[in-house]
DNA sequence: ATTATCTATAGATCTATAGATAATGC
DNA sequence: ATTATCTATAGATCTATAGATAATGC
Protein backbone atom coordinates (compact mmCIF):
# COMPACT_ATOMS: atom_id res chain seq x y z
CA UNK A 1 0.00 0.00 0.00
CA UNK A 2 1.21 3.13 -0.75
CA UNK A 3 0.15 6.93 1.23
CA UNK A 4 -0.18 10.23 -0.48
CA UNK A 5 1.39 12.51 1.49
CA UNK A 6 0.60 15.53 0.70
CA UNK A 7 2.74 18.12 -0.11
CA UNK A 8 1.70 21.30 0.87
CA UNK A 9 2.94 24.70 -1.01
CA UNK A 10 0.93 27.45 0.01
CA UNK A 11 -0.53 28.16 3.44
CA UNK A 12 -4.07 27.92 4.16
CA UNK A 13 -5.67 25.46 1.57
CA UNK A 14 -3.80 21.74 1.25
CA UNK A 15 -6.63 19.77 -0.56
CA UNK A 16 -9.20 17.80 -0.29
CA UNK A 17 -10.94 17.86 3.25
CA UNK A 18 -13.01 20.11 4.99
CA UNK A 19 -11.34 22.83 6.12
CA UNK A 20 -10.27 23.43 9.24
CA UNK A 21 -11.26 25.71 11.94
CA UNK A 22 -7.86 27.74 11.78
CA UNK A 23 -5.87 28.70 9.13
CA UNK A 24 -2.72 25.99 8.30
CA UNK A 25 0.20 27.31 9.41
CA UNK A 26 2.92 24.50 8.72
CA UNK A 27 4.18 22.76 5.79
CA UNK A 28 4.28 19.97 7.62
CA UNK A 29 1.75 16.98 6.47
CA UNK A 30 -1.11 17.00 8.97
CA UNK A 31 0.32 13.37 10.39
CA UNK A 32 3.82 15.07 10.59
CA UNK A 33 1.76 18.10 12.30
CA UNK A 34 0.67 15.70 14.79
CA UNK A 35 3.78 14.16 15.82
CA UNK A 36 5.34 17.14 16.14
CA UNK A 37 2.93 18.99 18.68
CA UNK A 38 2.29 15.54 20.91
CA UNK A 39 6.28 15.10 20.74
CA UNK A 40 6.61 18.87 22.55
CA UNK A 41 3.89 18.12 24.71
CA UNK A 42 4.77 14.73 25.73
CA UNK A 43 8.16 15.73 26.69
CA UNK A 44 7.48 19.02 28.82
CA UNK A 45 3.80 17.46 30.15
CA UNK A 46 4.48 13.92 30.28
CA UNK A 47 2.13 11.27 28.23
CA UNK A 48 -0.57 10.52 30.33
CA UNK A 49 -0.82 14.22 31.46
CA UNK A 50 -1.57 15.28 27.81
CA UNK A 51 -4.43 15.21 26.71
CA UNK A 52 -5.94 14.22 22.76
CA UNK A 53 -6.99 17.78 22.87
CA UNK A 54 -4.00 19.38 24.17
CA UNK A 55 -2.62 17.81 21.00
CA UNK A 56 -5.28 18.87 18.84
CA UNK A 57 -5.84 22.43 19.81
CA UNK A 58 -1.99 23.08 19.08
CA UNK A 59 -2.13 21.49 15.85
CA UNK A 60 -5.23 23.95 15.18
CA UNK A 61 -8.09 20.82 14.78
CA UNK A 62 -10.79 19.02 16.75
CA UNK A 63 -9.43 16.64 19.15
CA UNK A 64 -11.70 13.90 16.83
CA UNK A 65 -9.79 14.67 13.76
CA UNK A 66 -6.65 13.14 15.28
CA UNK A 67 -8.05 9.84 14.85
CA UNK A 68 -7.90 10.23 10.96
CA UNK A 69 -4.63 10.14 11.40
CA UNK A 70 -3.76 7.61 14.47
CA UNK A 71 -5.48 5.25 15.89
CA UNK A 72 -4.89 6.84 19.29
CA UNK A 73 -2.52 8.31 21.41
CA UNK A 74 -0.67 5.21 21.63
CA UNK A 75 -0.04 5.10 18.17
CA UNK A 76 0.99 8.69 18.22
CA UNK A 77 3.51 7.81 21.17
CA UNK A 78 5.08 4.75 18.66
CA UNK A 79 6.06 6.58 16.11
CA UNK A 80 7.82 9.22 18.29
CA UNK A 81 9.35 6.54 19.99
CA UNK A 82 10.82 4.90 16.39
CA UNK A 83 12.15 8.18 15.30
CA UNK A 84 13.91 8.66 18.61
CA UNK A 85 16.13 5.16 17.66
CA UNK A 86 15.92 4.55 14.55
CA UNK A 87 18.02 7.26 13.14
CA UNK A 88 21.08 6.18 15.51
CA UNK A 89 20.45 2.39 14.70
CA UNK A 90 20.45 2.63 10.91
CA UNK A 91 23.88 3.83 10.64
CA UNK A 92 25.68 1.11 13.31
CA UNK A 93 26.61 -0.72 10.65
CA UNK A 94 27.86 2.37 8.55
CA UNK A 95 30.15 3.04 11.22
CA UNK A 96 31.48 -0.26 12.21
CA UNK A 97 32.46 -0.76 8.26
CA UNK A 98 34.24 3.14 8.63
CA UNK A 99 36.37 1.86 11.45
CA UNK A 100 37.00 -1.90 10.94
CA UNK A 101 40.52 -0.81 10.18
CA UNK A 102 40.87 1.52 13.37
CA UNK A 103 41.99 0.79 16.74
CA UNK A 104 38.54 -0.16 18.85
CA UNK A 105 38.45 3.06 21.15
CA UNK A 106 38.54 5.01 18.19
CA UNK A 107 35.32 2.78 16.63
CA UNK A 108 33.90 3.19 20.30
CA UNK A 109 34.18 7.00 20.24
CA UNK A 110 32.34 7.34 16.67
CA UNK A 111 29.32 5.42 17.71
CA UNK A 112 29.22 7.98 20.47
CA UNK A 113 29.82 10.79 18.52
CA UNK A 114 26.99 9.90 16.06
CA UNK A 115 24.60 8.76 19.03
CA UNK A 116 25.22 11.74 20.82
CA UNK A 117 24.40 14.29 17.98
CA UNK A 118 21.35 12.11 17.13
CA UNK A 119 20.20 13.11 20.44
CA UNK A 120 21.24 16.30 20.69
CA UNK A 121 19.03 17.38 17.01
CA UNK A 122 15.98 15.29 17.84
CA UNK A 123 13.24 17.51 18.29
CA UNK A 124 11.77 18.27 21.40
CA UNK A 125 14.90 16.34 22.91
CA UNK A 126 12.27 13.27 22.19
CA UNK A 127 14.96 11.05 24.11
CA UNK A 128 13.83 12.33 27.11
CA UNK A 129 10.76 9.89 26.25
CA UNK A 130 11.96 6.54 26.72
CA UNK A 131 13.13 7.74 30.37
CA UNK A 132 8.83 8.30 31.21
CA UNK A 133 7.59 5.69 33.11
CA UNK A 134 3.88 6.15 31.76
CA UNK A 135 5.62 5.76 28.25
CA UNK A 136 7.81 2.97 29.29
CA UNK A 137 4.79 0.51 30.51
CA UNK A 138 2.45 1.45 26.82
CA UNK A 139 2.47 -1.80 25.16
CA UNK A 140 4.27 0.10 22.09
CA UNK A 141 7.00 0.01 24.31
CA UNK A 142 8.19 -3.22 23.55
CA UNK A 143 9.57 -2.33 20.28
CA UNK A 144 11.69 0.64 21.44
CA UNK A 145 12.85 -1.57 23.96
CA UNK A 146 14.09 -4.09 21.20
CA UNK A 147 15.98 -1.85 19.08
CA UNK A 148 17.51 -0.50 21.82
CA UNK A 149 18.58 -3.77 23.00
CA UNK A 150 20.37 -4.12 19.61
CA UNK A 151 22.49 -0.54 19.92
CA UNK A 152 23.37 -1.48 23.40
CA UNK A 153 24.61 -4.94 22.21
CA UNK A 154 26.87 -2.54 19.89
CA UNK A 155 28.34 -0.51 22.69
CA UNK A 156 28.94 -3.36 25.19
CA UNK A 157 31.00 -5.19 22.36
CA UNK A 158 32.68 -2.24 21.09
CA UNK A 159 33.06 -0.97 24.90
CA UNK A 160 34.55 -4.75 26.10
CA UNK A 161 36.91 -4.48 23.07
CA UNK A 162 38.72 -1.24 24.53
CA UNK A 163 38.56 -2.18 28.31
CA UNK A 164 42.08 -2.46 29.28
CA UNK A 165 42.95 -5.15 31.01
CA UNK A 166 45.15 -3.12 33.42
CA UNK A 167 42.09 -1.92 34.95
CA UNK A 168 41.80 -3.18 38.34
CA UNK A 169 38.28 -3.54 38.83
CA UNK A 170 36.64 -4.81 35.65
CA UNK A 171 32.64 -4.61 35.13
CA UNK A 172 31.48 -7.18 33.28
CA UNK A 173 30.52 -6.64 29.61
CA UNK A 174 26.99 -5.69 29.96
CA UNK A 175 27.03 -3.39 32.85
CA UNK A 176 29.97 -1.43 30.98
CA UNK A 177 27.73 -1.49 27.87
CA UNK A 178 24.68 0.01 29.94
CA UNK A 179 26.75 2.54 31.88
CA UNK A 180 28.64 3.76 28.70
CA UNK A 181 24.92 3.60 27.20
CA UNK A 182 24.05 5.60 29.89
CA UNK A 183 26.54 8.05 29.87
CA UNK A 184 25.43 8.62 26.24
CA UNK A 185 22.54 9.71 27.34
CA UNK A 186 23.48 12.02 29.40
CA UNK A 187 23.18 14.11 26.57
CA UNK A 188 19.28 13.99 26.78
CA UNK A 189 19.33 15.25 30.51
CA UNK A 190 21.96 18.24 29.70
CA UNK A 191 19.90 19.37 27.10
CA UNK A 192 16.82 19.01 29.38
CA UNK A 193 18.80 21.38 31.55
CA UNK A 194 18.85 23.80 28.83
CA UNK A 195 22.09 24.06 28.00
CA UNK A 196 23.36 24.17 24.22
CA UNK A 197 25.00 21.55 23.54
CA UNK A 198 28.53 22.12 22.09
CA UNK A 199 31.05 20.32 20.10
CA UNK A 200 33.02 20.83 23.15
CA UNK A 201 29.89 19.08 24.99
CA UNK A 202 29.60 15.99 22.41
CA UNK A 203 33.43 15.48 22.50
CA UNK A 204 33.60 15.30 26.11
CA UNK A 205 31.06 13.17 26.99
CA UNK A 206 32.10 11.00 23.95
CA UNK A 207 35.57 11.21 25.54
CA UNK A 208 34.30 10.29 28.65
CA UNK A 209 33.31 6.88 27.16
CA UNK A 210 36.58 5.77 26.78
CA UNK A 211 38.06 6.88 29.61
CA UNK A 212 35.18 4.70 31.45
CA UNK A 213 36.70 1.93 29.27
CA UNK A 214 39.92 2.61 30.79
CA UNK A 215 40.96 3.93 27.38
CA UNK A 216 44.43 6.37 28.24
CA UNK A 217 44.64 9.90 27.42
CA UNK A 218 46.60 9.09 24.02
CA UNK A 219 43.89 6.35 23.15
CA UNK A 220 41.69 9.84 22.98
CA UNK A 221 43.47 12.03 21.33
CA UNK A 222 44.11 9.20 18.88
CA UNK A 223 40.08 7.96 18.17
CA UNK A 224 39.65 12.56 18.32
CA UNK A 225 42.01 13.00 15.59
CA UNK A 226 41.28 10.01 13.06
CA UNK A 227 37.09 10.81 13.72
CA UNK A 228 37.42 14.27 12.80
CA UNK A 229 38.60 12.96 9.11
CA UNK A 230 36.65 10.44 9.17
CA UNK A 231 33.47 12.45 10.31
CA UNK A 232 33.95 15.14 7.60
CA UNK A 233 33.62 11.67 5.11
CA UNK A 234 30.76 10.76 7.12
CA UNK A 235 28.79 13.53 7.57
CA UNK A 236 29.14 14.23 3.92
CA UNK A 237 27.60 10.97 2.90
CA UNK A 238 24.91 11.92 5.35
CA UNK A 239 24.58 15.02 3.81
CA UNK A 240 24.60 16.87 6.95
CA UNK B 1 3.24 21.57 66.36
CA UNK B 2 4.23 18.21 66.96
CA UNK B 3 2.61 14.93 65.34
CA UNK B 4 1.77 11.75 67.15
CA UNK B 5 3.07 9.55 64.62
CA UNK B 6 1.68 5.94 65.56
CA UNK B 7 4.22 3.52 66.03
CA UNK B 8 2.44 -0.08 65.30
CA UNK B 9 3.37 -3.10 67.35
CA UNK B 10 1.17 -5.64 66.72
CA UNK B 11 -0.54 -5.97 63.20
CA UNK B 12 -3.95 -5.44 62.47
CA UNK B 13 -4.88 -2.60 65.00
CA UNK B 14 -2.92 0.42 65.45
CA UNK B 15 -5.04 3.19 67.70
CA UNK B 16 -7.92 5.14 67.19
CA UNK B 17 -9.74 5.62 63.63
CA UNK B 18 -12.56 3.26 62.71
CA UNK B 19 -10.93 0.63 61.09
CA UNK B 20 -9.61 -0.24 57.90
CA UNK B 21 -11.69 -2.47 55.24
CA UNK B 22 -8.56 -4.46 55.54
CA UNK B 23 -6.24 -5.36 57.59
CA UNK B 24 -3.08 -3.74 58.23
CA UNK B 25 -0.12 -5.33 57.26
CA UNK B 26 2.63 -2.99 57.08
CA UNK B 27 4.32 -1.36 60.38
CA UNK B 28 5.06 1.37 59.05
CA UNK B 29 3.10 4.46 59.72
CA UNK B 30 -0.19 5.53 57.31
CA UNK B 31 1.40 8.37 56.07
CA UNK B 32 4.96 5.97 55.10
CA UNK B 33 2.67 3.56 53.90
CA UNK B 34 0.95 6.14 51.53
CA UNK B 35 4.06 7.29 50.19
CA UNK B 36 5.98 3.83 50.15
CA UNK B 37 2.38 2.96 47.93
CA UNK B 38 2.67 6.27 45.85
CA UNK B 39 6.50 6.06 45.11
CA UNK B 40 6.28 2.73 43.76
CA UNK B 41 3.41 3.46 41.84
CA UNK B 42 4.80 6.69 40.47
CA UNK B 43 8.24 4.92 39.60
CA UNK B 44 6.64 2.61 37.38
CA UNK B 45 3.44 3.70 36.14
CA UNK B 46 4.32 7.59 35.98
CA UNK B 47 2.78 10.56 37.94
CA UNK B 48 -0.23 11.57 36.20
CA UNK B 49 -0.74 7.89 35.15
CA UNK B 50 -1.16 6.83 38.85
CA UNK B 51 -4.69 7.75 40.07
CA UNK B 52 -5.08 8.12 44.00
CA UNK B 53 -7.58 5.02 43.84
CA UNK B 54 -4.23 2.55 42.72
CA UNK B 55 -2.55 4.31 45.50
CA UNK B 56 -5.06 3.56 48.30
CA UNK B 57 -6.00 0.24 46.71
CA UNK B 58 -1.85 -0.47 47.46
CA UNK B 59 -2.37 0.42 51.32
CA UNK B 60 -5.35 -1.11 51.49
CA UNK B 61 -7.72 1.92 52.48
CA UNK B 62 -10.32 3.64 50.43
CA UNK B 63 -9.91 6.58 47.96
CA UNK B 64 -11.06 9.24 49.93
CA UNK B 65 -9.35 8.44 52.99
CA UNK B 66 -6.14 9.83 51.52
CA UNK B 67 -6.99 12.97 51.64
CA UNK B 68 -6.62 12.67 55.44
CA UNK B 69 -3.32 12.90 55.53
CA UNK B 70 -2.53 14.84 52.70
CA UNK B 71 -3.98 17.56 51.03
CA UNK B 72 -3.86 16.00 47.33
CA UNK B 73 -1.66 13.95 45.27
CA UNK B 74 0.94 16.87 44.78
CA UNK B 75 1.50 16.77 48.42
CA UNK B 76 2.46 13.29 48.19
CA UNK B 77 4.28 14.01 45.16
CA UNK B 78 6.28 17.10 47.27
CA UNK B 79 7.14 14.64 50.03
CA UNK B 80 8.48 12.14 47.69
CA UNK B 81 10.51 14.48 46.15
CA UNK B 82 11.94 15.87 49.13
CA UNK B 83 13.24 12.43 50.30
CA UNK B 84 15.01 12.27 47.03
CA UNK B 85 17.57 15.07 47.82
CA UNK B 86 17.54 15.89 51.15
CA UNK B 87 19.74 12.75 52.57
CA UNK B 88 22.33 14.11 50.16
CA UNK B 89 21.82 17.50 50.59
CA UNK B 90 22.19 17.23 54.22
CA UNK B 91 25.55 15.80 54.26
CA UNK B 92 27.24 18.10 51.68
CA UNK B 93 28.93 20.41 54.84
CA UNK B 94 29.82 17.42 56.58
CA UNK B 95 32.00 16.10 53.43
CA UNK B 96 33.37 19.39 52.72
CA UNK B 97 34.76 19.64 56.12
CA UNK B 98 35.98 16.09 56.21
CA UNK B 99 37.96 16.41 53.39
CA UNK B 100 39.00 20.29 53.56
CA UNK B 101 42.85 18.96 53.96
CA UNK B 102 42.54 16.40 51.25
CA UNK B 103 43.08 17.03 47.02
CA UNK B 104 40.25 18.36 45.38
CA UNK B 105 39.68 15.32 43.76
CA UNK B 106 39.15 13.32 46.79
CA UNK B 107 36.61 15.73 47.89
CA UNK B 108 34.59 15.47 44.46
CA UNK B 109 35.31 11.50 44.59
CA UNK B 110 33.76 11.55 48.38
CA UNK B 111 30.75 13.77 47.21
CA UNK B 112 29.53 11.52 44.55
CA UNK B 113 30.41 8.38 46.47
CA UNK B 114 28.14 9.29 48.73
CA UNK B 115 25.29 10.96 46.28
CA UNK B 116 25.57 7.90 44.16
CA UNK B 117 24.97 5.78 47.52
CA UNK B 118 21.96 7.87 48.58
CA UNK B 119 20.59 7.19 44.65
CA UNK B 120 20.98 3.80 45.04
CA UNK B 121 19.46 3.22 48.31
CA UNK B 122 16.36 5.53 47.77
CA UNK B 123 13.42 3.03 48.02
CA UNK B 124 11.63 2.09 44.45
CA UNK B 125 14.48 4.05 42.65
CA UNK B 126 12.08 7.73 43.05
CA UNK B 127 15.13 9.37 42.00
CA UNK B 128 13.28 8.38 38.58
CA UNK B 129 10.82 11.52 39.56
CA UNK B 130 12.75 14.21 38.89
CA UNK B 131 13.12 12.74 34.95
CA UNK B 132 9.12 12.57 34.60
CA UNK B 133 8.29 15.95 32.51
CA UNK B 134 4.66 15.89 34.44
CA UNK B 135 6.38 15.50 37.65
CA UNK B 136 8.45 18.52 37.32
CA UNK B 137 5.86 19.94 35.46
CA UNK B 138 3.71 20.09 39.26
CA UNK B 139 4.29 23.69 41.62
CA UNK B 140 5.73 21.10 44.04
CA UNK B 141 8.84 20.67 42.01
CA UNK B 142 9.91 24.05 42.45
CA UNK B 143 11.54 23.39 45.86
CA UNK B 144 13.50 20.42 44.62
CA UNK B 145 14.73 22.21 42.02
CA UNK B 146 16.35 24.85 44.44
CA UNK B 147 17.65 22.35 46.10
CA UNK B 148 19.28 20.64 43.30
CA UNK B 149 20.68 23.68 42.33
CA UNK B 150 22.46 24.01 45.50
CA UNK B 151 23.96 20.73 45.25
CA UNK B 152 25.15 21.65 41.09
CA UNK B 153 27.11 24.45 43.20
CA UNK B 154 28.69 22.43 45.20
CA UNK B 155 29.10 19.72 42.06
CA UNK B 156 30.70 22.68 40.05
CA UNK B 157 32.92 24.47 42.24
CA UNK B 158 34.78 20.93 43.03
CA UNK B 159 34.64 19.82 39.83
CA UNK B 160 36.38 23.28 38.27
CA UNK B 161 38.82 22.56 41.06
CA UNK B 162 39.65 19.19 39.85
CA UNK B 163 39.56 20.44 36.21
CA UNK B 164 43.29 19.76 34.92
CA UNK B 165 44.45 23.14 33.19
CA UNK B 166 46.13 20.83 30.14
CA UNK B 167 42.66 19.86 29.09
CA UNK B 168 42.77 21.27 25.75
CA UNK B 169 39.15 22.11 25.66
CA UNK B 170 37.62 23.39 28.60
CA UNK B 171 34.50 23.70 29.35
CA UNK B 172 32.97 26.12 31.44
CA UNK B 173 32.10 25.54 35.10
CA UNK B 174 28.58 25.52 34.84
CA UNK B 175 28.34 22.77 32.05
CA UNK B 176 31.25 20.83 33.97
CA UNK B 177 29.17 20.75 37.04
CA UNK B 178 25.76 19.75 35.40
CA UNK B 179 27.76 17.01 33.24
CA UNK B 180 29.03 15.38 36.39
CA UNK B 181 25.96 15.36 38.25
CA UNK B 182 24.47 14.06 35.42
CA UNK B 183 26.95 11.25 35.31
CA UNK B 184 26.36 10.61 39.41
CA UNK B 185 22.41 10.53 38.19
CA UNK B 186 23.14 7.89 35.67
CA UNK B 187 23.23 5.41 38.99
CA UNK B 188 19.26 6.31 38.69
CA UNK B 189 19.28 5.08 35.16
CA UNK B 190 21.11 2.01 35.67
CA UNK B 191 18.73 1.10 38.63
CA UNK B 192 16.27 1.46 36.28
CA UNK B 193 17.87 -1.17 33.92
CA UNK B 194 17.41 -3.60 36.33
CA UNK B 195 21.15 -4.24 37.14
CA UNK B 196 22.51 -4.24 40.69
CA UNK B 197 24.37 -1.89 41.84
CA UNK B 198 27.84 -2.95 43.23
CA UNK B 199 30.20 -1.43 45.00
CA UNK B 200 32.27 -2.04 41.80
CA UNK B 201 29.40 0.27 39.43
CA UNK B 202 29.51 2.90 42.37
CA UNK B 203 33.56 3.17 42.25
CA UNK B 204 33.23 3.03 38.35
CA UNK B 205 30.37 6.21 38.52
CA UNK B 206 32.40 8.16 40.61
CA UNK B 207 35.59 7.53 39.72
CA UNK B 208 34.67 8.92 35.58
CA UNK B 209 33.64 11.63 37.15
CA UNK B 210 37.23 12.56 38.48
CA UNK B 211 38.28 11.62 34.22
CA UNK B 212 35.97 13.72 33.48
CA UNK B 213 37.57 16.51 35.00
CA UNK B 214 40.94 15.54 33.54
CA UNK B 215 42.15 14.26 36.96
CA UNK B 216 44.68 11.54 36.06
CA UNK B 217 44.70 8.17 36.91
CA UNK B 218 47.10 8.73 39.85
CA UNK B 219 44.77 11.16 41.36
CA UNK B 220 42.09 8.65 41.04
CA UNK B 221 43.25 6.09 42.82
CA UNK B 222 44.73 7.99 45.48
CA UNK B 223 41.32 9.51 46.03
CA UNK B 224 39.47 6.10 46.27
CA UNK B 225 43.08 5.01 48.77
CA UNK B 226 41.70 8.08 50.88
CA UNK B 227 38.14 7.81 50.64
CA UNK B 228 38.27 4.12 51.47
CA UNK B 229 39.51 4.73 54.72
CA UNK B 230 37.10 8.11 55.04
CA UNK B 231 34.35 6.54 54.24
CA UNK B 232 34.52 3.76 56.96
CA UNK B 233 34.57 7.17 59.44
CA UNK B 234 32.01 8.63 57.67
CA UNK B 235 29.85 5.15 57.13
CA UNK B 236 29.92 5.02 60.95
CA UNK B 237 29.20 7.88 61.66
CA UNK B 238 26.08 7.69 60.06
CA UNK B 239 25.32 4.55 61.16
CA UNK B 240 25.31 2.46 58.86
C1' DA C 1 -13.93 13.79 72.30
C1' DT C 2 -10.80 12.60 69.02
C1' DT C 3 -9.10 9.94 65.43
C1' DA C 4 -8.94 7.42 61.21
C1' DT C 5 -11.39 5.46 58.51
C1' DC C 6 -15.74 4.56 55.65
C1' DT C 7 -19.68 5.38 51.87
C1' DA C 8 -21.58 8.17 48.44
C1' DT C 9 -21.24 11.41 45.00
C1' DA C 10 -20.76 15.99 42.38
C1' DG C 11 -18.30 17.88 38.85
C1' DA C 12 -14.79 17.75 35.73
C1' DT C 13 -12.40 15.63 32.91
C1' DC C 14 -10.78 12.46 28.89
C1' DT C 15 -10.87 8.86 24.91
C1' DA C 16 -12.87 7.14 21.11
C1' DT C 17 -16.92 6.50 18.02
C1' DA C 18 -20.83 7.90 14.92
C1' DG C 19 -22.29 10.45 11.57
C1' DA C 20 -22.45 15.07 9.09
C1' DT C 21 -20.10 18.33 6.06
C1' DA C 22 -17.12 21.04 3.00
C1' DA C 23 -13.49 20.91 0.29
C1' DT C 24 -10.89 18.73 -4.03
C1' DG C 25 -10.43 15.65 -7.99
C1' DC C 26 -12.14 12.93 -11.60
C1' DA D 1 -16.10 9.82 -5.10
C1' DT D 2 -12.71 10.68 -2.02
C1' DT D 3 -10.61 13.11 1.52
C1' DA D 4 -9.99 15.54 5.74
C1' DT D 5 -12.10 17.70 8.58
C1' DC D 6 -16.21 18.95 11.69
C1' DT D 7 -20.02 18.46 15.65
C1' DA D 8 -21.99 15.82 19.16
C1' DT D 9 -21.78 12.56 22.58
C1' DA D 10 -21.56 7.93 25.17
C1' DG D 11 -19.10 5.83 28.59
C1' DA D 12 -15.44 5.65 31.50
C1' DT D 13 -12.72 7.54 34.19
C1' DC D 14 -10.62 10.54 38.11
C1' DT D 15 -10.19 14.12 42.10
C1' DA D 16 -11.83 16.01 45.99
C1' DT D 17 -15.63 17.02 49.28
C1' DA D 18 -19.49 15.99 52.57
C1' DG D 19 -21.01 13.57 56.02
C1' DA D 20 -21.45 9.00 58.55
C1' DT D 21 -19.26 5.57 61.47
C1' DA D 22 -16.39 2.65 64.40
C1' DA D 23 -12.65 2.47 66.93
C1' DT D 24 -9.62 4.42 71.06
C1' DG D 25 -8.66 7.52 74.95
C1' DC D 26 -9.90 10.46 78.57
Amino acid sequence: MSFAIPVSGSAGRRGAGRPRHTTIASTLSPRDQILDAAGQLFVTRGFAATSTREIAEKVGIRQASLYYHFAGKDEILGALLDRTLRPTLDQVDQILTLTADDPRPTALYLLALVDINTLATAPHNIGLLARVPDVMASPVATEYVAGRRDLLGAYRDLATAVLDSSRSEALDPDSLGELVLQLVETVISVRASGRAITNTVTRAIAASCLSLCGADTNAVLSAQSVVRDRLDAFANQRRV
